[in-house]
DNA sequence: ATTATGCGCAACTAGATGGTTGCCTTATTG
DNA sequence: CAATAAGGCAACCATCTAGTTGCGCATAAT
C-alpha cells in the first residue's frame, strides 16, 4: 500500500548534499547501481544505499533488481509537488505585494 | 557576511512540517510576531523561534525587531533556488526521454 | 510603580541521521 | 568448482534535531 510520500518528506529527502547529487546524476536518465553511484564519491557504498532508500521513501527514486545488480532509476513525479507547492507560495507572495502595491497608489 | 545560502539548506529548512506551515502561514505577505505564529500551533514558543532560526538560516524569512516584539516575513528569493534546481532536473530529465523515444522510433 | 507580555539564553532529553565496520548471501566469471 | 564483485543486514558511534523547562530582561499596559 506504498501511499503518496508527503511534500516534507520530498523537501527532507533533497535537504542533502548526497542526495542531491544522487538525483542530479540519475537525472540524465540512466539507471546506475549502487556501485557504480558509489564510485566517485567519498563515503561507503553503505553509505550510498541508506541514501537511496531515503529517496525512495521519498518516491524520488526506484530501484529494479537486475541480476547481481540494484539499478536505481529516478522518478521525477514527486518533484511536481515541489513545483507546486513552490508555485502557490510564491504566487499568493506576489498577490499580496500587488495588492499592497494597489493600496498605496491610491 | 552573510553569504547565499545553499540549495541544500534551503531544501533542508522545508523539509518539515512545522516550517512547511510556517512558511505557508507567512506567504500573505503581513509579517508576524512569534507570540503570533505560535498561536494555534500545538509546540512550544522556544520551538517555533528554533524553527524560525533555521528559516532564516535558510534565508527564507527575515525578523525585524519591532519594539518588544520580533516579526518574521518571509523572503522568497531561495524559493527561487528550489524551482531552479527542480527546473533543471526535470529538463534534463525529459529531454533524455525524448532522446530515448527517438532512439526507438528509428 | 507594578504587572503582564514578548523574547532570548542555556541546559537538558529522546530520538533521528549520516556514517562506519563486519559478516553473509547471491550472482558472475575464470 | 573457486574466486570475485554486488548487495543486504545488523550493530555500533557521534552528531544533529525537535522538543522541553526554567530563568532573566526589556518593553508595554494599568
Amino acid at each position: 500500500m506504498r501511499r503518496r510520500p508527503t511534500t516534507e518528506a520530498v523537501f527532507a529527502a533533497l535537504g542533502d548534499a548526497t542526495r542531491l547529487a544522487l538525483v542530479s546524476r540519475l537525472a540524465d536518465g540512466q539507471p546506475a547501481s549502487i556501485a557504480e553511484l558509489t564510485a566517485g564519491t567519498r563515503i561507503t557504498r553503505q553509505a550510498v544505499t541508506k541514501h537511496l532508500r531515503v529517496l525512495e521513501g521519498a518516491g524520488l527514486v526506484r530501484g529494479v533488481r537486475c541480476g547481481r545488480e540494484n539499478r536505481f532509476a529516478l522518478d521525477p513525479r514527486p518533484l511536481g509537488d515541489v513545483q507546486e507547492y513552490v508555485g502557490r507560495v510564491s504566487q499568493e507572495w506576489d498577490s499580496a505585494l500587488s495588492r499592497l502595491k494597489a493600496m498605496v497608489e491610491e
